[in-house]
DNA sequence: ATAAAAATCGTAATCGTTCCTATTTACAAA
DNA sequence: TTTGTAAATAGGAACGATTACGATTTTTAT
């Protein structure tokens, strides 16, 4: 998912794309990793001098609902990066930067065979720890 | 672990066995789930009247920092369980009422051969759903 | 029994997030 | 291009979970 695709997901759905709108989109397209509502909100002030809570949170939310935000739980807080809408796969997450890298393998294949009689609606695997950029400096 | 097991892990490392620290362990040994400090606290409450928060939570984290409680993040709040000490494995969650059930899976054997040069500290595989009692409610 | 250390209490503060009403803006239709 | 209106944003209050803190109580070792 780049800018111009989530800017086309707000149009089909009748969403209006306001500067704002957009200025949320551009912040998540130059990151490439999880990001807390906090830094967004602190990209957004350097460039309005203040930005209310519901519009930050309000996008976010709406993003996700749309597929364009993927959202992972961190220590309690809600952290956002851009959707990878190609196949399906998981993350390796970096405690220090955030950014990710795909892990192609995805446990589910096999674990559902030992959930038989279970209703499945989601699921999470997620590795943490420090990307070599971070290993090094 | 088991009650007696951690309050033997308690005093084997100095720690003071009161009242209401055995209440906790007793509150989670007599849950088979998940559960946040919110359910703790209701349980505590009935049997005091009353309870501090900051006992709570030290308490919450003296037995996550001990191994005696395991803990997950579900939707910004945080959850606990006594720690399942034999061997690895995950947890299917059941969003309904909280239970688990082990699953006996880890990706991380095939996914680290992804990620040479990384350093890999932890990782999380949880499936969501419901389980058989939830669904037949 | 008693003293020292540790634990708890009661409450205030903090943090992330949600909610509310008034105002402003984007967009469509004239 | 103006205008009507629904949608979006502002600004700040409220909320829920959690953390922090000085005063008090309890556990445990002596």
């Amino acid at each position: 998912m780049n800018l111009q695709d989530a800017i086309n997901v707000l149009k089909e759905k009748g969403y209006k794309t306001t500067g704002k709108r957009k200025d949320i989109l551009e912040f998540f397209a130059s990151e490439d990793g999880y990001r807390p509502a906090k830094d967004l909100i602190v990209h957004l002030e350097n460039k309005y001098g203040a930005i209310s809570f519901d519009t930050i949170y309000r996008n976010l939310h709406l993003y996700h609902d749309l597929g364009i935000l993927e959202k992972t739980d961190l220590e309690g807080e809600k952290h956002f990066r851009l959707s990878c809408s190609h196949h399906h796969h998981h993350h390796f997450i970096c405690t220090d930067c955030g950014k990710t890298k795909e892990i192609d393998i995805c446990p589910m294949d096999t674990a559902s065979a030992e959930l038989t009689n279970y209703e499945i609606d989601d699921h999470k695997f997620e590795i943490y720890g420090r990307c070599p950029a971070c290993l090094n400096a």
